[in-house]
DNA sequence: AATGAATGAGTGTTCATTCAT
DNA sequence: TATGAATGAACACTCATTCAT
């Protein structure tokens, strides 16, 4: 088992699934791009799935590893931001990777592992909206919508800027928690005519 | 050409798109589902793909229908409300096209009908952004970010909403624009240490 | 049962299979170009391949009526001219039926009515040959092949007419007939040892 | 990709095609005969038609090598008589493709190759006709229609020995001369009103 | 006599996977 | 460890024919 034809293949898989979508890549295209022959391919992976397993894997735990616990002895919006900024990071670096994972294919078998991890994420927002509840810190909302709807918009963001050349993620990160934190920050003044809702 | 074969085949297709996705579904799957023979199906649509895009065209122009411009002489929360109440209750209706549109595909020809209506809403988004805050009533942001991230902020909920039995769209409605407009609205007050971002 | 309907059907049949070949040829376009529904014409004719054999029999019929015996008493060339000229006059006059039946096609099963006519020619030609070498008229030769060879050289002739606009089929004739009874080779000298054949 | 296995395709394709006609082979047809998987035919072939034009295409360029330019400095008629009996001896080779190329198909995206081969052929001989007659060895003559006749002889006469079992290629070729040359009428007297044509 | 919607057996083609070398 | 020829199940699409109206 050579680590390299391994590796060629998995760069190969990334960007023939990127550019084509799970269903319309083939494996002549994985191994015609990786310069290997078919027999190979079978030799490292089992099949198509499972080096979409493979790679999808390896994405989570790039980004469990770029998402860090947010630490309250702290500022946590810098926290905040620093985390979305590795995240954002992390999607320009490898666009390849991001475009395979947010084409959210309805094929549940296929991306349950993404999904798992969106679910993840999504609880540990929920969780940490509540807390910020309990703080009085952040007003009282329907949290399940808030935290689907605060990544959704990052998803939709970073797909937003996977065909830009050159993006300043530190800014853009600051613009999102700006965006999602007065919206979501317990303000003082009432809102023009808004008072209503 | 019998209108109610049509209908059924395409009621069919959307069932079977929704719950296999566009690539797993199989002609079998939809004539069975639809209770017609095989050549039937080609009866009424030239093949796979163009039934898919006979769905995709209806929904966009559902979609079109639902979401009305706002018109400034009156209060534009209720307009955006009412907009958004219109756009979740067709997807709940309709929930097998909202799992089919929703599912971003990479295929850029199969869905560039979809791809292109959220094209313009987040065109209509950010002119609506400018305009707002030209007014000076929203604050200064990157209208192409915020528009973004709003979107994907509905489309995720949506999802989200999906698999749950009740829902009251006009309270989620009104929770969405009240988190986004508590967002973008130029406020008075300054929030805690954020002053720095 | 409506003869003209009939009319219709065989009429859009010969061009359409003229133009594209049985094979290639569909119902669908025999019955657009008669302009009748599709069941009218299972009413007529009980297949596709049935309207070919009923094209194909017409066909025969009038060739058989064109090619009249050669009375001896009177010069034969001029009836053998004659039966050629009508022969070619009917192939322009009814180009369709031309190039269906010139299209040998190696389906026996369709085109044995076609075949059993031309092997009813050949016999025929054969015997006149024959009749001629046992009258002194004719060289001796080998009466199989040169009664072939006749026939495929008006056959290609025709075929190579179909697409002229004006042809003078009585100078065709002769030209054929001229040229099968003399040769192309200009009397008198003998050719190198040629003499020998 | 193995010769041998493209060998065994192309063999099983020419007597398929030949026994039951392009559009009556199928691809089972073929791989049955061939011995090999379904698969494996698309690997050397791109399609049903793809192997055809291969077929063709490989007959027209034996043909081209047995038909050799004629060299006035030596007996034109021997030449004549040499490539005749190559063209024969070609078809009673390979009767197959013989059966298959003298199968006029009207399909002229199939059979074009063949078309145009022919065409070559029939021009090839009216200029050697136009040449004759200059040189005065040849009689007047519309040489499109002689050169029509004399090649459609020689297709009659082949595909009328494709069923014998032993034939002399040499004897029917120096016939197919002698006839061409001096027609079958015994020589000498005038017959008739025929002095006139 | 005519219609045209519906049928379904049939066929070319694809592509993930295997296996002998 | 690598190769690439071979496999065959799977699937979209076609089109002659039927039949209820």
């Amino acid at each position: 088992m050579s680590v390299q034809t391994r590796g060629k293949l998995l760069r190969a898989a990334k960007k023939v699934f990127s550019e084509k979508g799970y269903y319309n890549a083939q494996i002549s295209h994985i191994i015609d791009t990786a310069g290997v022959a078919r027999g190979t391919f079978y030799l490292y992976f089992k099949s198509k799935e499972e080096i979409l397993k493979e790679i999808l894997k390896e994405v989570v735990k790039e980004l469990k590893d770029r998402i860090k616990e947010v630490d309250l002895r702290y500022d946590p919006i810098d926290q905040i931001v620093a985390n979305i900024k590795r995240v954002l990071d992390f999607a320009l670096e490898e666009r390849d990777l991001a475009r395979i994972v947010l084409q959210r294919n309805c094929d549940p078998k296929l991306f349950s592992i993404i999904e798992d991890f969106f679910e993840e994420v999504t609880l540990m927002v929920e969780t940490s909206l509540k807390k910020g509840i309990a703080l009085g810190l952040i007003r009282e909302c329907d949290t399940y919508v808030l935290a689907k709807a605060l990544i959704g918009g990052v998803k939709e963001v970073i797909v937003g800027l996977l065909d830009k050349e050159e993006v300043d993620t530190e800014k853009v990160a600051k613009d999102l928690v700006s965006f999602g934190l007065r919206g979501i920050w317990k303000g003082g003044g009432s809102y023009g005519g808004f008072g209503s809702i």
